[in-house]
DNA sequence: CAAAGTCTGTAGCGATCGCTACAGATGAAC
DNA sequence: GTTCATCTGTAGCGATCGCTACAGACTTTG
């Protein structure tokens, strides 16, 4: 009927049209003939071109990693962990409500409702949040290590608190949240931070450049 | 092949069994051969009993918020918002990794994903969520009317930020956390109420009995 | 015992699920 | 122009979806 020949379609534009589909309905619910139709290509030249619908949502979630979802690598980027905490949940409010895509975030929510034949996509997702969770305990831990945080505190409680906030501002941001009411709510959750967020940060800075001096 | 005649099964069990599937797997990807299977019967049963899948859910979900999800109102029974709040966490921290059922929350996780054409099923449990947060946000616009709260307080970014908390505490439960890893994130989040847990505690006491006495 | 009424299991409805066999159409190679 | 390889659309696979018509089996009535 139209055009024929050699691939008449852009793999990369289809493949963020599966990322939309599976940010806004998650796995299972986002049938291959929404996808294909989205697409529009037939079902042959998806199958062809991305394996199966498991494999295409393990591509779409990459993507979405590199480009909306970097907030937790970007965040991890920074120096201290409060920074981190920070940067990742000012992200995240930006993000998860913000103009041109669905709402919240495919990692969190994109496979909460999954028959036990889906076990598997679940878990791929859960990975990826364990990580994030992991390497901000971490950077925790390392800190009240380097002294730049008080020893009693419970890092892991810590970093399972912020990961939760994170999740939390999905469901509200999917709820109807605007950027602002997350950014606010973010600034609540900041102020968890052990001494406080404005102090935590003096006293950060302060330890830190006793530790440098005490390095040299 | 079994017994025949009047109701041979007891319609509470089966919404008990219904309710947990739909706990575990959510509102689509929860079968009716699957929900049939585990309560014993046969799908003419259920129909005849619960009119269709939408309506068993529909009554699942009250039948949960009567039992396993009553933390809601229960902390709304306490007579400030800090005890609300945290009657609230320290509730849902143990329910929600609780034994002998689902891990999370149903009216959380309840209808997450989800096609167009359940999109009422979404609908409703997000009316509960947003009548618990809204509760939440004019009992504390209530305390800081009374004076027990400073007036320079965001009410509403502090509603939405224990609202989150609850629901990312439901997420980190369905990735395996303990009732004990929840309860101590439970404790970091209360450090975030204004002017600390603690103190806010005695500064409460000391405000109250003052308006109290002031209203004499 | 017989008739009436109700619940039950079997079986299957149309629709959709993920996925694919097949053949027609098109480009490149020579 | 002819051949070859590849992509494309049609059509449909077996399985499952939510749901129900139907008839047989049971208890309740007389």
């Amino acid at each position: 009927m139209t055009t024929r020949g050699p691939r008449s379609f852009d793999r990369d534009a289809a493949l963020d049209i599966a990322m939309t589909l599976f940010w806004r309905h998650g796995y299972e619910a986002t049938s291959v003939a929404a996808l294909t139709k989205a697409m529009g290509i037939n079902p042959p030249s998806m199958y062809a071109a991305f394996g199966d619908k498991r494999r295409l949502f393990s591509e779409a979630v990459r993507r979405y990693a590199e480009t909306h979802g970097s907030y937790g690598a970007k965040a991890l980027e920074q120096t201290t962990s409060y920074d981190v905490v920070e940067t990742m949940l000012h992200l995240a409010a930006a993000e998860y409500a913000g103009p041109g895509h669905p709402p919240g975030c495919l990692v969190v929510d994109g496979a909460t409702n999954t028959a036990e034949a889906s076990d598997d996509v679940k878990q791929e997702l859960r990975a990826f949040r364990e990580g994030i969770k992991q390497a901000i305990a971490a950077r925790i831990a390392a800190d009240v290590e380097a002294g730049l945080l008080p020893p009693d505190i419970d890092a892991p409680a810590l970093a399972m608190f912020y990961a939760a906030v994170v999740q939390g501002m999905s469901t509200q941001a999917r709820d109807g949240a605007t950027p602002d009411e997350l950014r606010r709510m973010a600034d609540v959750a900041l102020t968890a931070w052990p001494g406080g967020p404005g102090e935590a940060r003096d006293v950060r800075e302060n330890v830190r450049s006793a530790a440098v001096s005490s390095r040299a």
